[in-house]
DNA sequence: TGCAAGAATGAATGCGCATTCATATGCGAG
DNA sequence: CTCGCATATGAATGCGCATTCATTCTTGCA
């Protein structure tokens, strides 16, 4: 089977594997379909012998069953459309990991697909996944376009939102109150006797509440001074450096406390301020989100808000799966919570 | 439509909106099933009054085609299967990002599935993605298990192997020589007058041969010392720090060049000899492996070899999309190479 | 005015399987 | 023996749609 040149697969697979049925293997076995379909679904019911006989074609063959037809008449596809914005954020990639695995041991496989922030985009998604009728459904975020709250309604699976809790959920959520996420964080900068402030995000929604929240009550607590950067961007180190930049630029930032809306932005800050030999967390305080891996070993260590993302990924696919096959769950909104971890850099 | 409590979905929707189908819907608009059918393929064979009745009657009643019965009769499921290592490693999220943005512009969704690094666990994996009937598969890497092989070659449907390149693919591939990519790190080393060299890698199969092709030719070049560190777990930023901490422990290894499995894990020796007071790239030269968005931004910058992993995906994707559209791609083998990318850390 | 050639629609069919109902066989209890 | 029940199997059916073939209704043009 060396030198498979241009085509091969094609060519050879044309009129053999894919068309091969559970009635062909019948044949072969010298079984009705309904047999084959048994052995495969439920072996208990058939004979050992008959068994043997259906493996032996099945092998022979390449048979593979076609879960299309089987999905189409059970009613049960066993796949599961998660829609996250990005995949290539460690935040989404890790818990849509630990999300996926708990579902692939259970026999689920996952339909993944990426949504940006936009909530068109998110909707027209909603639907090309429920056009390949999903046993469930994980969406990140609360916030959704009524049309997609209403086709979801309509579609009568179970949904899980991640990421953040609300008070109405479609179904499910599972998540933590970002608005907590934001006073915990300007507490801890008041606690910590900082009267400036500034924040930078990349600009999803959840950021924005958390950096709302840390505003007002910063303010509040401390009278002090918040000033801000959106970076309209992916976060990134390179981002994070640029805020760095832009806060010393335009508003002479040079002391005070910097909360970042994600670990990596925050990273950026503080490579941008040792780089400009800004002492942290003495004249630059930087606070980060997420508590990823990199988080704990960078120099200085990262403060952050710790978030569990397998634990969410996790509960998430628990509280689908108990829907799925026991048809309630004992609770709708799953508070994780968080927790503010503190390390070197504030 | 505030206030949603548990179950709500499940309630709303067990025998509305999963259950309407093209039939419901000719009956409402007041035509057969096969001009609704049409309606929604190829509007311009129904007539602008029916097709207004049945976007109303659609509308309506929240229908969502039901794609199972589709790819079933029609044999086209305008799904691709794509099994990756991992998803949390931007390595990987990135390259199916790109392919993933490419596909869903052609109106292809894709199934996604993390294989780890066995091969049985691929082979499972394989064998559930063709259970779906995909359009076509996207593997990584060129190491698949002979069963596997079969089965895809079964299957007649275009199969693309990203991230490495054959004499004999199975059917397609799209990547880059990793022995030439050790190799080429192994002369930079030698070029800038390494005599001792140490290779830190977490193990998988790629990285393994890039790091023996380096070991090779370093020693044939210069006849110098090549010490090595398998970490056997996935590279982090603290892995990376372990790693340096092992080499000057295990090895006494203070000087010279280290070429690292992936820039994460560079950054971590970077890190580590930073705060072990060691000079870079005077003493410890790093040399990286992926040229990631941090490679550029870290202090020192990361002397990497780069790949163009939005690339990957895109010609992957492009290549796939002319076998299933057109049925032959002009090439099979497709090496979009590397580069070296010289920056402060060696 | 008549007829061929679209344009718009529908009836029938079957994709490959799970499910339901029916049938055949074996075997121990009465 | 005969009845009853468990075990092993098959025939029939239909999931919801795309596809094919046939039918009706318009048109344009000779």
């Amino acid at each position: 089977m060396a030198k498979l040149g241009k085509g091969t697969a094609l060519a050879a697979g044309g009129d053999r594997g894919g068309r091969v049925t559970m009635a062909a293997i019948g044949r072969l076995a010298g079984v009705s379909q309904v047999t084959v379909s048994r052995a495969l679904s439920d072996p208990s019911k058939v004979s050992t012998d008959t068994l043997r006989r259906i493996h032996e074609a099945i092998e022979q063959t390449g048979f593979v069953p076609n879960a299309l037809a089987g999905a189409l008449v059970s009613r049960k596809s066993r796949l599961i459309g998660a829609l996250v914005p990005s995949i290539t954020s460690i935040v989404y990639s890790a818990m849509v990991q630990a999300f996926g695995e708990r579902m692939r041991a259970r026999g689920y496989q996952i339909l993944l697909s990426e949504t940006g922030t936009a909530l068109e985009d998110e909707e027209r998604a909603i639907m090309l996944h429920l056009s390949r009728r999903p046993d469930a459904m994980m969406l990140t975020g609360i916030h959704h376009s009524p049309k997609a709250r209403k086709i979801l309604l309509g579609a009568g699976i179970p949904v899980v939102e991640l990421w953040d809790i609300t008070e109405s959920p479609i179904d499910l959520c599972v998540g933590f109150s970002h608005g907590a996420a934001g006073l915990a964080a300007a507490d801890f900068a008041a606690d910590t006797g900082h009267d400036r402030a500034a924040l930078v995000h990349a600009g999803d929604e959840r950021a924005l509440r958390r950096k709302d929240a840390f505003a007002e009550r910063f303010r509040q607590r401390t009278g002090g001074n918040v000033v801000e950067i959106n970076l309209n961007a992916p976060a990134s180190l390179g981002q994070g450096r640029l805020a760095l930049s832009r806060l010393i630029g335009e508003f002479g930032f040079e002391k005070g406390l910097i909360f970042c809306s994600s670990d990596l932005l925050a990273h950026g800050v503080v490579t941008e301020a040792q780089t400009r030999g800004l002492r942290i967390p003495q004249q630059l305080a930087v606070m980060g989100f997420g508590d990823q891996e990199f988080a704990a070993h960078v120099e200085p260590a990262l403060t952050t808000l710790s978030v569990d993302r397998e634990a969410l990924g996790w509960r998430a696919a628990e509280a689908l799966l108990s829907r799925i096959e026991g048809g309630q769950a004992d609770r709708s909104i799953i508070d994780l919570g968080f927790s503010l971890v503190r390390r070197k850099s504030a």
